[in-house]
DNA sequence: ACCTGAACACCGTTCAAGT
DNA sequence: ACCTGAACACCGTTCAAGT
């Protein structure tokens, strides 16, 4: 994919030697304003450099590589999660809490393929786990048990917003949507499929959301 | 991330003009070739077209770009998944065909987020759809409830793959747990996640799976 | 229409050298 | 220890030209 912005602002007024004065928390904070204003594809090392006026490897002297420097960026951004008052019932609080991590996830949709390829588990990341488990807790699950529960939440709504993400963010997502619809309708000998072409191309949403999600609260609720 | 295969081979020995007898299909078996072998990371237009013996760019004679290759790619991988024979009930059937789907995407995991982030709406696709709507009928579920079903079950399958297979693929897979446990042992004022560090770090995998399925089914035997 | 040659505008990362 | 300069080994894609 083309057509980049040209950029050419400060650039190192540096000889070697000379520091610029960065350390990992700047390095950081820097790659979370390019994340949220200009998204993850936006945000390359030689990019990141060249808005703090330093050369494309300097960042290499305070992250390993790449990927370690997105892993710490994950979890910082996860303190923006809205966690519920515990004020309300076991199960609204966590609808409440899946709600939430969900339009959190909408609203950063280019990071979602990363939280889904790599663990979590930095503080954010176990300060929620922590708030779910005791909501499990109040539901009656406590051990194995609602560590799997825990696990099946985050996996669906985690998979959920995936698949709802990059589809939002789709600028053709009429287009894409009427051309699915299309495909289905004038399939041959699938009579069910084209019957249903209309529904089946409206992408899943917030009503297929809340259903599976009622029903695996149906099931918690069962394995106490 | 370095270290390349230094490769050339047998590189165009053609002048302008001269054909090389490409069409899209056998650029589409040569991409299948890359990706199931080598994975979807090593699958780059100047590789491909490596192989095939042409000039980079003569594949933009054949595909409007990489990402329309791609999308042909994932819809002729999917003939793969395994239906079920029919003649069990509708609900070991659709177990059936969830797992075999979930054995397919994790045969494929470097592909996951491809499927994940675009719709599929190919010949294969459409096959599949068809037969899980035939099963939800069985189920009691007709119109748009069915097509919700559809898209829960196929969402929870693929959002769950996405998330193990990474995981699965990792080569420190183990050293990657135990920092997890870790993590979590130590995790101050935090419990819950400390008492259960060991199954938490366990990734999600077959039992969860099989436990947030049943629960998903459950749902729907319930509408009916 | 299908292909090549050459280029453009990028990447992440490493190595050697400076202070 | 922290940084620069320069390079390596790649990318996807476009443009003009050849038959």
């Amino acid at each position: 994919m083309p057509v980049r912005k040209k950029a050419r602002g400060r650039t190192a007024r540096r000889g070697p030697g000379q520091r610029a004065g960065l350390d990992s928390a700047m390095i950081l904070a820097e790659a979370r304003v390019v994340a949220e204003r200009e998204g993850v594809e936006q945000l390359t090392m030689r990019r990141l450099a060249e808005r703090l006026g330093v050369a494309p490897n300097a960042l290499y002297s305070h992250f390993a590589d790449k990927s370690t420097l997105i892993d710490e960026l994950l979890d910082s951004l996860l303190a923006k999660v809205e966690v519920p008052s515990g004020e309300k019932s076991w199960r609204e609080e966590l609808v409440a809490l899946m709600r939430s991590t969900r339009r959190f996830l909408l609203a950063h949709d280019d990071l979602l393929p990363y939280y889904l390829s790599r663990p979590t588990r930095g503080p954010n990341a176990i300060r929620l786990g922590e708030v779910t488990l005791g909501l499990l807790e109040r539901a009656g699950l406590k051990g194995e048990p609602a560590a799997t529960a825990l696990q099946i939440l985050l996996v669906y709504t985690f998979g959920f917003a995936a698949q709802e993400a990059p589809r939002l963010a789709d600028p053709e997502h009429d287009e894409s949507r009427a051309a699915s619809e299309m495909a289905f309708r004038t399939a041959r000998n699938q009579p069910r499929m084209s019957d249903l072409a209309e529904p089946l191309s409206e992408y899943p949403g917030k009503d297929s959301f809340e259903m599976g999600l009622a029903w695996l609260l149906d099931g918690i609720e069962g394995t106490r």
